[in-house]
RNA sequence: GGCGACAUAGCCAAGUGGUAAGGCAGAGGACUGCAAAUCCUCCAUCCCCGGUUCGAAUCCGGGUGUCGCCUCCA
């Protein structure tokens, strides 16, 4: 069995063969840093942490890296609304994106380049593309000739000819052609710039992935990955200019996650309906949102709202409370062992199989999910009708729960926090009515608690907690 | 105009030739002092029309609908 990766560039599912395995490079479009990261940006950094996760998994070594766009047009116009320098306000906004992904549970880059950083490697490129004649200087810019490029579309699926019909001519152009795309920009007033053969100026916007990741790795990225919106043109040109500069293909894999809609609209800004992680966070679980991004198949377009978090909060508990039934029976497991232990062996076993099955077939969390639900309730099930318990076995399925939440990360394994003493004695003084047959007090309690967000279980082996 | 994706129960969502996973919500039952959690049972013939096939949600053709890209949006 082999790790299946359906591959934007061929439009098919292919077998994942990466240059040197067990080595893996894996590329990240990041975010441009002039503002807060929206849950659809979110989706991506999840998505594709996950899929990182997974590979590491299944053996390989993976170099995962994700630059930061700090220069572009973007960045220039948001720091000059806000009065400040465009390397303030990256550094805020890095700052910002860092703490949001972070509550998501996504894990930082093994490399993090930033643009500005490698402005030597970017000249560099573009001399290379001018010396190889698929580069020419317009007043003063520097500009990608799409027609020494015959294959410019491959990504996009579409011919040179259907992408000019689209195009978009806009006056003062200094390109040969509408589909041509700036390498470098000269300076304007009070714009950053820096010294180039070509004057002072600036990076255009697709260079920068180029120029790092061949800086990075000597080899052709194993995979390059970003949203969908970004194959056209953002990763249609930088294909263009790696093999402009090196007569090779920038990437093997190319993967794309799909739109995150806000119900049944595309989030914009023009719409108001954008919904920026840190305002979630305010709201939601984090954990929650994880499972929700992670309910759909990674190039699926997936929707967004208020009720999607409730829906997936609430599977997500299943599985949350699963765990604290395991923990709890593991608590009077015992070493003995029976044939009631058999069932939930071989389903543990077989969930196990269909696990990696439903992974490696272009990482399919969906239906991963799907598997995972199905030993829940086995586990239910067993730990409901065979006390007393197999040790060992209920170990195994901790164990199989530690390794798929290292990849998805959607619950918690820690051991539970404490109460503080007050809410402590509540609980205690419930129980000891409980035990008087008061009831009435006892309930009161309940709700007391309730009404401060605990709730509780009584079980046979004694009352335990959780947050609602 | 060019290119492409998608259409599965109230909601979400797997499933690429063999007779519809899973989750949420809902109904009934068990357990519980009552709950909660858990378990059991129930809840779809897959947008429409043709075709291929012994057999199609899955393949082909034609519709309809939704969405997207072709504008430095993840």
């Amino acid at each position: 069995m082999a790790v299946k990766i359906y591959n934007t560039l061929s439009r098919s599912r292919e077998e994942f063969k990466p240059g040197d395995p067990p080595e893996v490079s894996f590329y990240v479009c990041g975010p441009t840093v002039y503002d807060y990261i929206h849950i659809g940006n979110a989706r991506v950094f999840v998505v594709f942490d996950v899929i990182r996760r997974y590979l590491n998994y299944r053996g390989y070594r993976v170099k995962y890296i994700q630059n930061y766009t700090d220069i572009d047009d973007k960045m220039i116009n948001r720091a000059n609304e806000q009065g400040v320098s465009v390397n303030e306000l990256a550094d805020r906004f890095i700052k910002a994106y860092e703490e949001d992904v972070a509550a998501l549970r996504v894990r930082p880059a093994d490399v993090k380049p930033k643009a500005t950083e490698h402005i030597p490697q970017i000249i560099e490129l573009v001399e290379k593309l001018l010396a190889n004649g698929y580069a020419y200087i317009s007043d003063g810019d520097v500009y990608y000739d799409t027609s020494s490029y015959p294959q410019y579309g491959q990504l996009a699926h579409q011919n040179q000819d259907d992408l000019l019909a689209g195009a978009r001519v806009e006056p003062g152009e200094k390109k040969k052609s509408p589909l041509d795309f700036v390498l470098w920009k000269q300076k304007k007033e009070g714009e950053p710039a820096w010294q180039s053969p070509w004057g002072e100026g600036r990076p255009g916007w697709h260079i920068e992935c180029s120029a790092m990741s061949g800086h990075y790795l000597d080899d052709i990225l194993d995979i390059h990955a970003g949203g969908a919106d970004l194959i056209f043109p953002h990763h249609e040109n930088e294909i263009a200019q790696t093999w402009g500069a090196e007569q090779k293909p920038l990437a093997r894999y190319w993967l794309h996650a799909g739109y995150l809609n806000i119900e049944e609209q595309k989030m914009s800004k023009s719409l108001g309906n954008v919904l920026t992680v840190r305002n979630l966070l305010e709201e939601h679980d984090p954990l929650d949102l994880r499972f929700l991004l992670l309910s759909a198949h990674y190039r699926s377009p997936l929707n967004f709202s208020a009720e999607l978090v409730a829906q997936s909060r609430s599977g997500r508990m299943r599985l949350q409370e699963a765990v604290t039934n395991l923990l709890d029976a593991t608590k009077v497991a015992v070493d003995a062992s029976g044939d009631k232990e058999e069932k939930l062996r071989a389903d543990l076993e077989e969930t196990k199989e269909r696990f990696v099955e439903a992974m490696d077939d272009d990482f399919n969390t969906a239906d991963a999910l799907g598997v995972i639900f199905d030993l829940v309730r086995s586990l239910n099930k067993y730990i409901k009708e065979a006390p007393p318990y197999n040790r060992l076995l209920l170990e195994e399925v901790l164990q199989f729960f530690r390794e798929i939440n290292e990849i998805f990360e959607l619950i918690d394994l820690a051991s539970p926090e404490a109460l503080d003493d007050e809410l402590e004695d509540m609980i205690k003084r419930r129980e000891k009515a409980r035990a008087e047959k008061d009831f009435a007090t006892a309930d009161q309690i309940r709700d007391d608690l309730l009404a401060r967000g605990i709730v509780l279980e009584d079980t046979p082996h004694g009352t335990r907690w959780k947050r609602k």
